[in-house]
DNA sequence: GCCAATATGTGAATCGATTCATTTACGGTA
DNA sequence: TACCGTAAATGAATCGATTCACATATTGGC
């Protein structure tokens, strides 16, 4: 005995067999008026398109994905949404997807590698059609294992990494530290410190070839024991330690480049517990714009660049590849970074200068 | 001619048949191995295990969730991710989804009812499990069909609406904006400004009950025009606007709540403009810590309370509903504000109060 | 009026994992 | 050896949209 599938369905979801027995046709039918446009009557037409409505019929994604072997859905995986930059990435890259008809998925690795692999097999699992991809630490031998097997293409933001993958966006950090180390060095500044995170992803490596860039340019030496770099994490606590180390030193710097989203607080409050002027007492260069930076006393010159855009640029590489065949030759975009000139700077005090050359 | 489905996927994913044969075994015998421990040989487990591993087979969710009529996934609509309230809600709801092994598809709406409809229907197409969401406008009757229309359950945030719904969470805006108020009072102000959103969402009535309630409680009466409400949008440009109105007039207040997330820099630019002092001249409480608001000088009071913590909570009332059957009775849950007290108000100064009572 | 040619409509098979109603295998007992 | 009961394994059917080889209807020409 054969029964309707509305019939067994206790939960009414209706089926496109469903809308074929009410408008009286095939599937088959129901599906071209739905899809292709070609060899229909307007009578039949309007007769399936009248029982699609009286049974608020949609066709089933999970049965369409289905058959088409594709989620049309992207996998977006980042340590931290709290982290302002990857909210933009996030922000970017969906403003873009969402107009190609694809959807984002999220997942948050919490900085753990674990994590990440899991997310990336899940997405595998899921048959997501692309990653976006903000890896935690650039060298993990599981991870890279995980993205190579994966049967999706990936596209890298702010890393660099030894595998095939699809492509990869990245700001221009190198250009933005470059300028930022410029304009302290033609402020007269000749002790500049450096406060970053680790040389382990690109970001960092990129910053610091920047700095160096800068001073070798202009024929200068970089103070070695100003560099203060660290290979765990640059965050607030970090920027006060070093801060206030870097203004306890003897020939102490008479600028401050903190180049990580987090240091500018600590650099902050380390300055004012030590009754540091800014920028009488010292110089001072953030990274990443933000309120904080323009409404402190004094506003603080930063070098800015648009996570959004880092988004957007990643989710269209995506998609052409997505677009292109097997013809498709990994490409990198470069979003600019550029300096923002605020209160924060002067030139050195004549004091200060004293030990320079 | 029967051919394995192995010779026809050009692009070889395995699939359950595959493991079957090349272990020997029924797909059956497959999937017993996989899903429910009973009923299988040692031996043949082990067969079966190996041919999973060799082919690096696993199950695609595309199928299992075809079978189980569910996706395992969870929407969230809110307007955008810039907006670091959203950020860290998203990132609360994902933590505890993905605990309990579901993921989030997230949508902006960028504060458009049509792309809010479009986004639950899409959620519906692809058989999300749940929606949590943030309405821009409570009142919206296209959305609101939608909604009812919508065959997964769906949680609120921040929100009240008139149709029934799995449940909501909302912040103590009422308990927060009370104490804030009454701190003021305690101080001796009389003549206290309320900048804040309209009164079309849930957040701004309870702030304005909160004001209410505070001057009621101890005999006093609000000044009408000291409350500048917008049903628009309260963002910074309104904040530095009403300031400046508010700071013009003929006794004027001695201190401003700056209810909304926006507000505080509009408040802060319009205080420097006229070169009104915070406290000595007027008093400034405002919502959501920042590191702006705990950075600028003076530090800014402000009522807090963990965005985080209403996406946890709604993230576990929509598993709760998940979980039950057809027994649930929609619940509401509310999440504590607080002030935290810094250096932005103080007493008001004798001149400035010769108006009040 | 008849055939060919074209236009429409049909529904079984497909995608991959899961599930039961059956079948098969096996061990123990009389 | 015959018989029974339990444990293990099987594979056709299912989920819902799509497709395409085929069936049927319509039109036009002579």
């Amino acid at each position: 005995m054969s029964v309707t599938s509305s019939a067994k369905n206790k939960i009414n979801r209706p089926t496109v067999r469903d809308v074929a027995s009410l408008a009286g046709v095939s599937v088959g039918t129901v599906s071209r008026v739905v899809n292709r446009a070609g060899n229909v009557t307007p009578l039949i037409r309007s007769r399936v398109e009248a029982a699609m409505i009286s049974l608020n019929w949609k066709p089933s994604l999970l049965a369409q994905n289905m058959r088409e072997q594709s989620s049309r859905m992207v996998g977006f995986i980042f340590s931290d949404l709290d982290n302002p930059l990857f909210a933009s990435m996030v922000k970017g890259a969906e403003s873009v997807l969402s107009k190609a008809r694809y959807q984002l998925i999220v997942g948050s690795s919490n900085d753990s590698a674990e994590h990440e692999r899991s997310l990336i097999e899940l997405f595998g699992q899921r048959q997501a059609d692309g990653l976006i991809f903000t890896m935690t630490d650039e060298g993990n031998p599981d991870v890279l294992a995980s993205l190579s097997r994966a049967s999706f293409p990936v596209v890298m933001i702010e890393r660099e990494v030894t595998i095939p993958i699809s492509g990869k966006v990245v700001a221009d950090h190198y250009e933005g530290t470059l300028q930022a180390t410029c304009y302290l060095i033609g402020l007269g500044h000749r002790r500049i410190a450096l406060i970053t995170g680790g040389q382990n992803n690109f970001v960092g490596r990129a910053r610091m070839r920047g700095f160096m860039q800068a001073h070798s340019e202009l024929g200068l030496e970089p103070v070695p024991h100003f560099i203060r770099s660290d290979d765990r994490i640059a965050d607030a606590a970090f920027g006060h330690r070093e801060t206030q180390l870097l203004l306890s030193m003897d020939g102490r710097p008479t600028a401050i480049l903190a180049l990580g989203r987090k240091l500018l607080r600590g650099v902050l409050t380390a300055c004012r517990a030590t009754r540091t002027c800014i920028p009488e007492d010292i110089s001072l260069i953030a990274t990443n714009d933000s309120e904080l930076a323009e409404l402190v006393q004094p506003p603080v010159t930063v070098i800015r660049y648009s996570a959004f855009d880092l988004g957007c640029e990643a989710a269209h590489l995506l998609l052409r590849r997505l677009g292109a065949g097997s013809d498709w030759s990994p490409g990198t975009i470069v979003v600019p970074a550029e300096i923002v000139i605020r209160g924060s700077c002067a030139g050195p005090r004549h004091g200060s200068n004293e030990n320079a050359l």
